[in-house]
DNA sequence: GCCAACGTTGGC
DNA sequence: GCCAACGTTGGC
């Protein structure tokens, strides 16, 4: 199983809007290395999602529930999207300057690659953000 | 609201 | 195939 962290602008889809539709399809990434993620992601797969911009915290975690078919929202084939769905609200929402201070969490693309909005985590990347996450 | 960073496009 | 120009993202 592999862990993934995906960013979202809340003013077009926010953590609260996934809480509220429990799932949902992950679309518009137009980002060849963001999209190459998307690929590689199964279902069962875990999710944090972030929110950029306004809040910028890790929010909680989802899963892939299906993994990546054709973007509907674009005619352009060389696109992909997937369906998550929402797992978990972390008690204590993990912001980015939290992130940026904790060492271990240095190498992670959030930080190094401001701009992908798609990225792998190891799993021991993924537990030390849910233990900040109490 | 600004600006730096970076990905993509298109001309050569 | 290179590189300048442009557009977009996202942190501050």
């Amino acid at each position: 199983m592999a862990y993934w962290l995906v960013k979202s602008d809340p003013e077009s889809y926010s953590w609260a809007d996934l809480i509220k539709d429990k799932k949902t399809t992950w679309d518009g990434v137009r980002n060849f290395q963001a999209r190459n993620n998307l690929m590689k992601m199964e279902v069962g797969d875990i999710v944090l999602v972030y929110e950029s911009q306004s809040t910028k915290y890790v929010a909680g975690i989802a899963s892939v529930s299906k993994s990546s078919f054709p973007d509907t929202t674009t005619e352009d084939n060389r696109w992909v999207a997937v369906e998550l769905k929402f797992e978990k609200e972390f008690k204590n929402f993990v912001t980015l300057s939290v992130i940026k201070s904790t060492p271990e969490l240095q190498n992670i693309a959030l930080i190094k690659q401001s701009r992908l909005s798609v990225m792998p985590l190891t799993h021991d990347e993924y537990n030390i953000i849910c233990q900040l996450a109490g």
